[in-house]
DNA sequence: GACGAATGGATAGCGGTACTCTCCGCTATC
DNA sequence: GATAGCGGAGAGTACCGCTATCCATTCGTC
């Protein structure tokens, strides 16, 4: 197909096809003459999964480029492949970290037994400290003390995550899985979890029976 | 106190106060002459919560106001000014609806019991809707069997979050206490969901001893 | 009470991001 | 052979969140 069809069956404007392909977020198309080029269902697979990534995951147009640049490596283990797609789709965020937040996160880890050394200078761990900070700072403190319930509800959606990952036949499944499912994973929890407080605050506050 | 060691005391820069007090995200300080006016803990402590909106919960500007609107409403139930908020602190998000994707989300409220009636248009069905519409664009249209493990999940930390929530004094503390709990929330389960992740993924895959 | 720094208030400008427009010569299709 | 669409490249646009500049006034302190 040609670019106004992959336009049509993805519903993406063709200037922004163009801006994309100059960006290196879709391959090139195959020239089949100097100014007619040729894409394939793969292009659109591509070009569905950079609009997830954009509008869904909330990625910015470099972040889409480090992920689609890991899931494209070729030569490494699955888990080192995982590692950097991971690193990939988590901002660290911009905020000061506060020193007591730090240990706040230092701390759980120590609680949960993680072996720190290969994660206290991730991505992520980066967010969660900045987190602690902006709680520490608007006066929360306390904040931290919901890491382990947290952790508890999280581990059996990690588990959840994973028996779904597992469902997928070859590793490049494995690992495009593993990013769709994170972000569009972060997504519906956010939904989800706003939905499981609206019902708590309807069951607990039955303050005024109607207006 | 004058906007200088506002500044001072909350790492924010003047001129991006004076922003704030124009977009009215801050209120005005207390004029004690035509060019001076009188600052005090409130407004540092409402400048503080602009920022952690701002730079954790990723909102807008007008977000932002709408929120603090919403904080600052003095004539509701507790219920509605939850509502309110929630309202606030969730961004529908801009793709396109599948509607096999709505029709996943109606399902999964029917067998959650929910009475849809109140819910059906809010935008946090309208963020899930979204999120398994990206879903089923890349293909994964059986992302939805993951909504019953991760409601699992969640009711888990939503009552961390009740709990937590719950200790607070005055209704308004509840109320601030939300957004910012939502919010920081949001950034937390992040983090650590992805923190399960490479702890299972290191669990799991044991390829390869080392490199 | 003089003087430099800071203040409140208003308007204009800036830098980044994600497109979007325009133009070109060429090509598929009718 | 007309017309619509194409690939490619550069410039332009819209929005957002600040940031810079200016002014008359006032604070701090000497």
């Amino acid at each position: 197909m040609r670019v106004g069809e992959l336009s049509k069956r993805s519903g993406v404007p063709v200037p922004t096809i163009k801006y994309y392909l100059r960006e290196g977020l879709l391959p090139a198309g195959v020239l089949t003459s100097p100014n007619q080029a040729h894409y394939d269902d793969e292009h659109l697979r591509r070009l569905r999964l950079v609009r997830a990534l954009v509008d869904v995951g909330d990625l910015s147009i470099a972040a889409v480029r480090d992920v689609l640049a890991a899931l494209d490596t070729r030569d490494d283990t699955l888990h080192k492949k995982l590692g950097l797609v991971q690193e990939a789709i988590s901002q660290p965020g911009t905020g000061e970290l506060d020193p007591l937040a730090v240990e706040d996160v230092l701390a759980f880890f120590r609680r949960q037994g993680e072996e720190c050394a290969d994660v206290t200078d991730s991505n992520v761990t980066h967010m969660l400290a900045t987190a602690l900070s902006a709680a520490r700072s608007v006066g929360h403190d306390h904040f931290r003390e919901l890491l382990d319930p947290y952790l508890e509800g999280l581990k059996i959606i990690a588990q959840a995550d994973v028996d779904y990952i597992a469902t997928r036949g070859s590793t490049d499944d494995i690992v495009e899985g593993m990013v769709v499912g994170t972000l569009i994973g972060d997504a519906v929890i956010k939904a989800v979890r706003r939905l499981a407080h609206a019902q708590v605050s309807r069951k607990v506050l039955s303050d005024g029976p109607e207006d």
